[in-house]
DNA sequence: ACCTATTAATAAGC
DNA sequence: TGCTTATTAATAGGT
């Protein structure tokens, strides 16, 4: 990739080698660090320059524990190769697999929680420090976003339900002009009592009167708007 | 690359996952490779997938040398660090660098004439004949290249040079007419001996006379054709 | 495993 | 070393 191709042969210019070198270290550092996030891969790089220069990538805390990871697993293959053991033995190299790879992740878990950090170099504790740093920033920006979400929600819930609650009003207002009509009828014919009472409910009853009407009509609400209007916040 | 960008965060498809693992991971070894042949440079890399499988890249016969002198850098330089250090003690640094490099070169050099091969494991064994093998296979298409050049070229030459003798060929019997001419009409005049000569050579002279006129004829187009006809093949 | 539309890496040049 | 651009190489998503 790049004007012309390259044969796959030492590149006998020295600041061109040079060059190619730093690019494609890079690449090759950004490389090993993808495939061990998007694939959830254990990698671990070496790298020296030409003049003895050392790069190194190591998607753990510290490369030592992939490194011994690595001698344990070639000694136990080399175990295995060896002596053509039966199959029931292979039941020890797997256990064997896996216990290097438990050891490696405990001692890493242990780091990410600050502790067991007196084998790490310099080096490696800037890069554990890094990646909490990153880690803990992601935490908080996805926090703020499920409060900002949520905060939005919410005033779209609160105005859905404030509207409703202007229409029923509307309605019940209605209802009861009707209601006080018939019911004015009504009591000419049969009994002026009720017609009194029922004319000072409409006109300006006890305030608890009132909440409980408001109070019914909230629950005709819940009946009739959505479900996701109602459900609850945090979940 | 690939249709559509990638979030750089674990896929969490398994089976996505592993495809993406067995694509990336040998990307991943070739530029390793790559980097090593073009810049000169040393390269250990080691993978371990999610499942535990170990797969690895060297680009020296035995890995384990790399990784030794990786550690021989870090120990020296975690030594650089936590003493720190007179200046002159930075030669220390150097040379134990140095030291291990030279010896890694040195016991490479010794895989590479198939001596010192006892600390390497089947794997490594097979690397290294695979890469003696396919250098073997270099240098015999080169040679065998070098060869047919050297062959069309010799032929290139001789075609020109038998051109060249019809020529001349041609010529020198024209130029011989011509004398004979001239000769027979001074001898008409001063000395019939000498014509009878002459004429005896033109028809039909001895053997020797012959080859001498080729050979004349050879020096004169050694002059004038161009300096490549004549060099030597092997150079 | 093989195929392509796309993106990513990078050789050259400054 | 860092940036830009023309090109090639890697590879994601499908089959």
């Amino acid at each position: 990739m790049g004007r012309g191709r390259v044969q796959l042969k030492r590149i006998e210019n020295k600041i061109n080698r040079q060059v190619t070198f730093s690019k494609r270290r890079s690449g090759l550092l950004k490389k090993a660090h993808e495939i061990s996030v998007l694939c959830d891969a254990e990698v671990a790089l070496i790298v020296f320059s030409t003049k003895g220069k050392l790069f190194e990538y190591s998607s753990d805390p510290c490369m030592e524990r992939i490194l011994e990871r690595y001698e344990r697993y070639s000694y136990t293959e080399r175990q295995l190769v060896n002596n053509d053991q039966a199959p029931n033995e292979n039941w020890v190299l797997e256990h064997a697999k896996l216990k290097a790879r438990m050891e490696v992740l405990q001692r890493n878990q242990r780091n990410f929680m600050g502790e067991d950090l007196d084998g790490l170099s310099l080096k490696e504790l800037q890069n554990l420090e890094q990646q909490l740093d990153s880690a803990l920033k992601h935490i908080r920006s996805k926090k703020n976003q499920v409060m900002y979400e949520s905060i939005s929600e919410l005033q779209k819930k609160d105005k859905a339900l404030q509207e409703h609650n202007n229409l029923l009003s509307k309605k019940i207002k209605e209802k009861e002009k009707e209601l006080a009509q018939e019911e004015l009828q009504n009591s000419m014919e049969v009994n002026p009592i009720e017609t009194q009472t029922l004319e000072s409910m409409t006109t300006g009853g006890s305030l608890e009167a009132k909440c409980n009407e408001e109070s019914a009509a909230q629950t005709r609400v819940s009946a009739s708007i959505p479900a996701w209007m109602i459900r609850p916040i945090n979940e």
